[in-house]
DNA sequence: ATTCGTTTCATACAATTGTTTGAATCCCCT
DNA sequence: AGGGGATTCAAACAATTGTATGAAACGAAT
């Protein structure tokens, strides 16, 4: 056996932030063979095909940051609002890093956003901890008895507003460029204000009225020679929800 | 030229879906060519290559979607609170309906979120009115006087919850399939939800602060002995903010 | 009807990529 | 030292994909 291990540890390495910086179609396998200093055939021999390569990849990865994540990741001693700002801060940090400190979550985050046939259930093992004591601190926050349904959405808003910055960070580039705020998108500061953002939106949640009645928004094709007057809601929605209706081909 | 710009027309509108939906790299001149009807060459006779094809189907997809939407997309006599989720209704709706009446915006959305070289402005320009827009909304909301960065990260929130029913809809699907809280993602749920979160959000935002001195979070290498202890906040970060680095090449 | 520019077509080419192959090499064991 | 399984290597194969080519078909103007 002698160093076989070495070739493949070698390769995990290597496809790993491969993977995350590029996804699975666009990273080759040349690239990786390249970058592990291995030769072309590695991967054929050592995992089958390019396909068990990336399941093993998000596998070591998962297994990375499970044995260095503690179970519940905030202190239980703190305030809630500081363990909200310090799960956020926590996230942006480890997303925003540099690619080669922070690929492991990186990879993870790509499978969230495109699960793959095998990785799923690890997948949601893993975020469905974290999203539980998520929605366990918005619990606390927002008073009692809020429905499992607003718990679990208002835990995506959080969600939502760490990943933008990672997924659509382009996008704010080009709006901020002009006027002249990109300085203002430090760790620190998105820190602050998602936290404050989600803090009110979540306290002040059960006494956020929405506006009834409100006119229904004219459907594109129409746009033009409609004006917007009150109808009731639209109650047509797609036929399923959102569930797994999108992105549909993106990825593998 | 007689039925010269017949099938260029069919290209263009047979591109279209198949780019929104694949995205640049993974839709095939072969697919898009047998979708359309007409011979492979045509592509590089009509538009000289695949890249130009699809640079022409960005900007037919604008110009579609510029002539059905007017300047202002909602009513000034409303209520700010009703525009707001006048707003959020009609971005969730075009986001998730189906894909051959919404691709033109899901096209758009993906160069938002993988901006491409000769689009960048287009983009820039239609997105940018909107987005000007509702910081004008969250700027009268949110009483006078907020600061220009703190406006504009509060549209990003915004945005960021309404994107994320849209990129991320796969894992909401794999979050809620254990708790049966998948019913609860229909547009008009979702509007009530973003909506009235935002409102509060919003509204509160003056008054919420941020809890100061948080712990700073472990780094992630020494997690496993590191229990969380009051210093101050960790200043350092990356060395470029976040606006052009994450996602670096995850399309063309 | 002939001509000529435009458009379409079937086919071929070159580059890339995942995978395979069979020989060469290494390493442990007796 | 040598046998034998495990591993590495260079080269090749097959499939896919973007693009190019040259002939054929078309349509309007002469």
């Amino acid at each position: 056996m002698s160093n076989s291990s070495d070739t493949k540890a070698k390769l995990l390495e290597s496809a790993g932030p491969i993977f995350a910086a590029k996804g699975y179609s666009k990273a080759t396998v040349r690239e990786i063979c390249d970058s592990a200093e291995v030769n072309l055939a590695a991967v054929s021999y050592h995992f089958g095909d390019k396909l068990h390569l990336y399941i093993a990849t998000v596998e070591h990865a998962r297994h990375w940051i499970h044995a260095r994540t503690p179970d519940r990741v905030v202190d239980e001693d703190l305030p809630a609002e500081s363990r909200l700002a310090l799960m956020i801060h926590t996230t942006l940090t480890r997303f925003l890093g540099a690619d080669s400190e922070t690929w492991h979550l990186k990879l993870l985050n790509r499978e969230i956003l495109n699960p793959t046939q095998a990785c799923e259930k690890l997948i949601e093992q893993h975020f469905g901890k974290r999203f539980q004591e998520l929605m366990d601190l918005i619990d606390e926050l927002g008073g009692p008895g809020l429905p499992h349904d607003e718990l679990e959405r208002m835990a995506f808003a959080v969600m939502a507003q760490c990943f933008h910055y990672v997924i659509a960070g382009k996008f704010v580039g080009l709006m901020t460029r002009q006027s002249g705020t990109g300085t203002h998108y430090t760790v620190e500061e998105l820190t602050e204000q998602i936290t404050r953002f989600c803090l009110a939106g979540i306290i002040h949640w059960k006494s956020s009225p929405f506006p009834e009645n409100f006119p229904v928004p004219p459907k594109l094709e129409t746009f033009k020679n409609t004006v917007a007057s009150g109808h009731t809601i639209r109650l047509a929605t797609p036929p399923n929800s959102v569930s797994m209706s999108q992105n549909s081909e993106q990825e593998i």
